[in-house]
DNA sequence: TCATCTCTTGCACACGTGTGCGTATCCATT
DNA sequence: AATGGATACGCACACGTGTGCAAGAGATGA
């Protein structure tokens, strides 16, 4: 049978209160009677029902975490940031895999209010109107990663990567090694971080004094088949690209195999960047160039705002605010100069 | 204010009682009361407690997960599957990442006692004699993956691939392509799946009529910088192996990015055989041969296994046995048949 | 008409913990 | 010796929910 503070109590010969008080080191206890009763709950095997002490203290010490695939290694390396971070605050994480179902994402949210947790964060890639709404409902604080939310409610916040300057990075270090024709391969549709890294992308190009062509925008969908996909258009081009920015690292890992499958050598005949860069970025032939993502950073940054937000509802808040950080560009294999082929400049 | 059975019950003028039963669609309410307080309910949009419900009925319908660390792919891709099931019957997830490290495991351990969860999943690499009995005192069914415990206790039980006869798998397909100097490069020190995979290795080798050699076994770690170092090792052996059977995939990787530094051409030098294939082994070059685990499939059995241990303390319990799940050859291009080089045959 | 039975609801208590407030004890001060 | 204050503890209630049991209201049969 389970021990609880009332058994200690009647072994102490004291009342339940007194119990609650000396092992929560009240100072109201007499050191005597209070070694002598974290004695006995040690010796009777007490541990505290998080339950009772939730209920009555409206602290459940758990945090809700929303994700569309644990199985996802970026989004893994998030969580990894942000499970350290909460165990080192004496919190536990609840963990939601949305699957990116709507409702699955509804029954996670009700799941996660129904358990009162004291926060969640949501690294879903899009959160629709309707979604967020459900989450503003939880009555707990949310921090978002990588979901642009415009009108940030009461209590939800985000923490996400500079979209707009890695796209900026990641181009202007192909303009550098001699491309002027470079392509795009776009993520999930209407995602806004693909957007940004668009927009990135164009503002490097004219910024250099290019053209940007539409026809260089090939769409992909933030997988490994989407790049394979997008390379065969990329050769159907009139005028092919010499180098091609992806959205993400999982595209330029597809575009690279199908690459190599029609003989196209990577970087010698193409160059590409990826965004992200994933766990083996690096183990890949050749090693990926990319934009890097602090991943763990990340999570670590979002609970720690998600602290803040909890704890500020007591105090009256100090100011929160949205944050954003900075991507860093790795230059590995994937690139390299352009030279001494004939350059065809169109127009 | 949040609202509570109590705030429904006086806006219907009953007693809270009766919002309990009508919620929970006991037969001792009439219809009619049931429909209006259903309705009320869904209006003053109620949410249930779940500390107060679990509080009296002694199930959180929630169960604990223990990893070494979320960030591994390969462990991301166990709890996915476990998330999934446990979602489709209603549990939830509280994800622990011990690090590895004994302390933060105890501490994990003591969390979720004290949160009450139903059951525990472990998914931690090595699990000492001491931490079992803290897992013990749970009080909870656990149920360890890939780790063998020899006396699994009353409520322990376990899932696992058959690491001997994946060992025997890779090492049979190298010996089937004509290798006759096969080496193997282990894992963590005295993890028992490494000296499975490794003995399966000497079963096949022995079968096939070919002496093991003691100098081809080369330590590694689990991870790809000690495949690195493997392959140095490897190469100043005097008699150096035609094709080698890596403890997982990571090392494999290692291996071959250092091969590649060192100009040996894989799998035309050496063919490299991996274990787990985590979700880039077909994305590697040359995409990777291994044993597949199936790992989504192993979370999903686990959970099963730990809903049937849940249910099977009130029924009298059904036979539960510890599951041995088959791992898979995947024939890539890592490896590739023995031919026209000079055999040379020792002793 | 009265007894019995079914249907519906309320009362009271329990789960385990935290906390405001009253009170008993003891010591020091006047 | 009477008063004051500090110290240490118990009483009672609250948090939100579930459930055994009693009780009231009708309906039905003798």
């Amino acid at each position: 049978m389970r021990v609880s503070i009332k058994d200690i109590a009647k072994a102490a010969g004291v009342s339940h209160p007194t119990v609650s008080r000396a092992l929560s080191d009240s100072p109201l206890i007499s050191a005597a009677t209070k070694a002598r009763i974290q004695r006995l709950a040690q010796e009777m095997g007490y541990s505290p029902n998080a339950l009772a002490r939730g209920l009555v203290t409206r602290q459940t010490y758990s945090v809700g975490v929303v994700v569309t695939t644990i199985a996802d290694p970026f989004v893994a390396e998030i969580v990894q940031g942000i499970e350290t971070t909460a165990h080192d605050h004496g919190y536990t994480v609840i963990l939601c895999n949305s699957g990116a179902e709507p409702q699955r994402e509804i029954a996670a949210v009700e799941m996660l209010r129904s358990k009162r947790v004291d926060g969640v964060i949501v690294t879903s890639s899009r959160v629709g109107a309707l979604y967020l709404e459900h989450l503003e409902r939880i009555g707990a604080p949310v921090v978002l990663i990588n979901n642009h939310n415009e009108q940030s409610g009461r209590y939800t916040f985000s923490v996400e990567v500079d979209n707009q300057h890695g796209g900026w990075l990641a181009t202007g270090h192909l303009i550098q090694l001699g491309h002027q024709r470079i392509s795009y391969v776009t993520g999930p549709a209407n995602s806004s971080s693909d957007l940004d890294r668009q927009a990135g992308y164009r503002h490097a190009l004219i910024e250099a004094g290019i053209e940007p062509d539409a026809a260089l925008i090939i769409p992909g969908n933030g997988r490994p088949d989407g790049g394979e996909r997008a390379l065969e258009i990329l050769l159907s081009l009139a005028n092919p690209p010499t180098a091609v920015f992806c959205y993400n690292d999982m595209t330029a890992i597809g575009l690279i195999a199908a690459a190599r499958r029609r003989g196209i050598s990577i970087p010698k005949d193409l160059s590409v960047v990826g965004f992200d860069d994933i766990v083996f970025a690096s183990y890949f032939e050749p090693p990926l160039t990319t934009v890097a993502q602090p991943k763990a950073e990340m999570g670590r940054l979002a609970m720690h705002m998600l602290l803040s937000l909890i704890t500020a509802r007591e105090d009256n808040g100090e100011e929160i605010s949205n944050r954003v950080v900075q991507g860093e560009l790795i230059v590995r294999a994937s690139t390299r100069k352009l030279c001494k082929r004939v350059e065809r400049r169109d127009k």
